[in-house]
Order: structure tokens, then sequence, then C-alpha cells
DNA sequence: GCAGGTAGCGAAATCGTTTTCGGAAGTGCC
DNA sequence: GGCACTTCCGAAAACGATTTCGCTACCTGC
């Protein structure tokens, strides 16, 4: 048991209530009594209890984000957000925290802000489902969604221009003279995948190229799930001599499938990413995709549940960034 | 503010103690009224405030691990410990939850332990500091420490077999005919460090080859932290035609640094890495490398943290855990 | 000397649980 | 009817902090 407010107060013949405002600032108590009471708290590496403190303010300078499904691809784009989140959240005040879920109970999540373990939460795209969101409008609990746009008005967002990051990719292989290119999308129906392929379509309609129903391709967010569309594309009469894959970790699939088949990327086979994460660093040649300003986009969100905090009327915002092509070589 | 047991108690005309024993399953509460109280629970969407039950129950039933620098690696290696880890925290009852430290501040460790926020904490070997370490000995604070080995029987720990995961790679090299073989180590003087130079000296002294200092390199865990060492080594007069690296992480900068130059992997140059992290398919050839069982330090680390809840006595523990050889191409 | 003001401290309520203890019914048995 | 049990419930005390309010001195100015 460590020391508590009441030890320090015992040791030096106060009251609580005069340490907890010396410890805490207020202006009542006089300089001297407060040296006293801080120096006694540095010397027996006096902590408040959070618990304790929780309670009774009713708030716990919190925020969570959760961890589930798809880790790998979570993980590695987490570790862009992160440092744009944590010196967001720490100007705040806050701190940021990360909770693992265990896939086989959904309603976690709601667990935890309903038990008050946290003051507002980040909701990755991954786990959209409608009804986590609706259940946290009705309790009125501030969240913000991060890389998914949501089609309600009452709910913030946080969102790179995914249907701009496309046009960019598609101009490019347009440019390079590019006529099939084969574009891998995900199952999931989600506004992302929908401006992603809107870009797509438009690209090619602008460039007066009819679309091939056999170069869209679908792909999951798991590992090695890149393998076996490219595998499907290369069978094909008239291969693509492009690829979009639908984010850098596909992307990665796509180069080591191709050129374990001997083909060079990009002379043979182009291939573009989308997210801008290190794993495109790891390829030879290395990825060229579309960036996120994932640091930034770590603060928006962060900002944003902030606002929410202390602001219980701010109106929602969604917030589209913008984003970047970079070419590193493999289009 | 969610309802409240007191909510609950008012709803029904019973008392909070009642309600209270009626959730958490006391023997004295007649059926009739704790099924009232179930669904009553049931529909207000009742959760406990956790700060509420700390504060009382005097426990978290929560598990930390904290995240800071070398972000790039320790979220790779994390995608790989959380399953086991995730799973084996639910077994024990209590809920995994990652810390985001801001850099600044070395003590935001020690104070959410003191804080109470979590019941006991799992320190990655990237933030071994002896003060922080010494604290939580001080303070009987629960704690295991994972992937490094700390000279202190007071303390648990839970490794993998550097020593004979050199040895396998070593061994493996030399079977193959190599003769110059490069060693990249880390510049932290630790027993995982001195564990692998160890295994790569004496697997030189068992074949009988005189050790050459030039071909011991270092390098640091930060993103592309391979390159350098690896054109170091080209540029010797008689370079190396293996290399040993520290980590997958590294070893993929190596190869790609190789293959820039023109160089063949594993033909000219034959590459090793270290841990088994996913990064370590994403290179053509895939690394071939030291598979650490990342699930089971997972399980066994948390497993640890969870027997020092259960018996203040437990005495500590030093785990190493068998390593593999995976041979994948580049080696 | 006295009203009014200020500085410094403590008492006590409060946050929402858990848990011990005791009491009020009801039951069974002689 | 009396006794010992059992069954079920509520009162109340914690846990450790924060915060309001009131009280005591002392000071100031007239």
């Amino acid at each position: 048991m460590p020391t508590s407010l009441t030890d320090i107060a015992r040791q030096l013949e106060l009251s609580p209530s005069t340490v907890s405002k010396a410890l805490n600032g207020y202006r009542d108590v006089s300089s001297d009594t407060r040296e006293l009471v801080l120096r006694a708290a540095l010397d027996l590496g006096y902590q408040p209890s959070s618990a304790a403190r929780d309670l009774r303010r009713g708030r716990t300078d919190r925020i969570g984000l959760f961890l589930n499904t798809a880790l790998e691809y979570v993980v590695d784009y987490l570790s862009g957000i992160i440092p744009g989140a944590v010196r967001c959240s720490q100007a705040c005040g806050k701190r940021l925290l990360i909770y693992t879920l265990t896939d086989n109970d959904p309603d976690q999540l709601l667990q935890v802000c309903r038990a008050g373990e946290i003051d507002g939460v980040i909701l990755f795209s991954t786990h959209y489902d409608s009804h986590t969101i609706e259940t946290l409008l009705e309790d009125n609990f501030p969240f913000v969604v991060m890389g998914r746009h949501i089609p309600d008005e009452r709910v913030s967002c946080v969102v790179p221009d995914y249907y701009d990051g496309t046009r960019q990719i598609m101009d490019h292989l347009l440019g390079q003279g590019h006529r099939r290119i084969a574009f891998m999308t995900r199952p999931e129906l989600t506004t992302a995948n929908e401006a992603r392929l809107q870009g797509y379509l438009d690209a090619l309609a602008a460039a007066g190229l009819a679309g091939d129903g056999q170069l869209i391709v679908e792909t999951r967010l798991e590992a090695d799930s890149g393998v076996a569309p490219t595998r499907q594309l290369l069978a094909l009469a008239s291969p693509p001599t492009a690829i979009v894959a639908a984010h850098d970790l596909v992307a990665v699939d796509v180069i080591n499938t191709l050129q374990a088949d001997g083909l060079r990327v990009p002379q043979d086979v182009a291939v573009t990413g989308f997210d801008g994460l290190r794993a495109g660093f790891r390829t030879l040649p290395h990825i060229s995709t579309v960036q996120q300003p994932l640091e930034r986009i770590g603060e928006r969100v962060v900002a944003l549940v902030n606002r929410q905090l202390n602001d219980q009327a701010a109106l929602p915002v969604q917030e589209t960034l913008p984003v970047q092509l970079v070419l590193r070589g493999s289009a």
C-alpha cells in the first residue's frame, strides 16, 4: 500500500484537506505549510490514488484507443499515428492509452467507456460497428472515428483524402502510359473503399478508358492477403501493367509475388500502395505510395476528442486531410 | 453520468448493498430479487464504476505495458507478443493495457504504478533503467522484464535464448562454408547483446577461426539503422560473405542496402536476422532468422506477473525460452 | 474599541462501490 | 410455545481523494 494523502497529513499533523489544497495549488495555504507538504510528498514518493481522484472528480483525463483484429496492419498504422496523438494529448493534459481487446467480446469497448475508465475514445476504422457508434451517441460519450468517414453528421471523424489520393496515383500511372491498371479493393463497403474506387473509375473515365471488371479484385487486411489476388491478375489473358494496391502492406505482398515470378518492378509491372507506412521501405524497390499525414491524423483525432471533453455542446466535425503521392521506385 | 448501482437500488426500492450482492453472486439474495436486479442492470446498461470499485477493492485487475522509444521496432515486436499476452491475461481475469509514454518524463511509469492505475507491469527490454527497477523493488510492485535478463535474482524475466540462437545461426553459416562472418551488435551493453556476441565468438572459436574486430559493427534500434554499418562492412578490404544482423529490422536494411549495390542475397552475401518478426517476410528473399516464441513470451510474462499478484511471496524466476533457426532464403 | 476584511486551517460531505455485521422474518423440531 | 436455524435484506463503514463552508485569529482603518 503506497503512501496516501492522510499519511502525509498525519506525519505533518495537518488535516487531509490542507494537504490536498497544498498539493493542488489552492491559495488558502501558507507558503510555509505548502513547502512542508511538497517536501513530504516528494520524500515519501507520494502519488495520488488515481481511483480515488477519478471517483471524486468524475473524470480520468485519459483517452482510450482500442486494438483488436488485423493486428499487423493496425499496429503499423498506429506507430505512425502515436507520436502525434501522444504529443497532442500531453498538451491537453490527458494521457493516451491503448486497450487490447479480446476478440470474443465485442462489447468490451462500451463496457470500458461506461465504467468510466476513460473520458473519451478513438475508434479505429477497422472496428466500425454501428451498434457501438449508436450506443456511444446515446450515452453522449465523446468519441472520434479515425480513418473512416461515417455517414452520420453526429459523429466526428478524421480521414485522409482517399479520393484525391487515388486520383493522384491514377494520374501518375496514366501519365506513365499505363492503360491496363488493376485495382485492389477491400471487401467491406466503407466510404473509404468507395472513395478509392470512385477515384479509380473517374480517372479511367477522364482518360477516356473503359473499365475492365476483371482488373478489380478484392483483398483482406490480414497478412499475405496480397498474394492470391496478384496471382489472379497474372493469370488473366491480358494481365495489367500496373497494380494499385489497397494499402502498403498489400503492396508488399504484390511486389514479392511479382518478383518471385521473375517479373521486374516497375519495368514489367508497376505497383502502388496507400498509407505511407514504414513497411513501404522494406521492399526493393521501395513502394510508391500515397502518404497520409499520420502524425497529423493522430494529433487531430485527439484534439477533437478533447474539444468534446471541454465543450459538451461542441458540434461534430468531419475533417479530410490532404495526402500526397510519393514516388519511391515501385511505380 | 451513467447509471450507478444506487440508481438501480432506487428504481427497485432495494438497498445498494443488496443490489451489489445480487450482481456479485452473493448467496444471501433470493433468486427473485437477483433476477430483478440483473434485468434492471441489463436494461439500464449498468456498468460498475471502475474508479469506485478499484478504490474499494484496492486493486484494478489491470496489467500495464509501456511503449516509448524505438517505436517501429517495439511495435513490430509487440504485435507478435500481444496475442499470447492477451489470451493469458484474459484467462487470469485481468486486462492488459498499453501506456504511451511521453519521452520527456522518465518517471511516468513509476507514477502510474504508484497511483494504483495498474496492479502489475511488464517492462519491455528497451527501457531498462536501474532506477525504475530499483524503485519497483522497493515498492514491492509486481513486475516482469521481457526480452532481457537482468542480473539481479530479485527480478523475474522472460528471455529468448540469445546465446543458443546465435550459435544456431553461426553453425548454419559455418556449415555453408562461410569464413568471414560479420556481426552486428547494439551499443548498449546488455546481457542480451553479450549473450549474442558470446555465441558468435564461441562459434568462431569452435570452428578454429580467429575473430576479426573489423567484422563486428554497431547498430541502433531506430529506422534505417542497418544501412550505415552495411556500407562500412562493404568498404572493407576483405568484406564479409555473411552478415549476422542484430535483429530482423536491421536485416531488412542490410538486404536492401546490399541489393541496391547490385549484390545478390544470399549468393554474394548471406544475411540473417533475429526475432522472427513479420518484417522478415517483406523482403525478397525472406529473411532467415531465429524465431523467438513470441506468443509464448507474451503468455509467460503475463503469467509471471499474475503469479506475483496472487502470491506476494512468490519467488522471482528467470525463464529462458528456446528459439529456433528458420531458413527462408536470405542465408 | 469596533466593524469589516483577510489569511490559514479543519470538518464534513461526497464520489460509487464492496463487505461486514446484525436484525427481522420464516421454518422445523421437540 | 420455545428454541435454534436458515433466509433474506439493510445499515454502515470503509477506500482516498476533492471541495465547500465555516471558524478562528489577526490585521486594518476609523
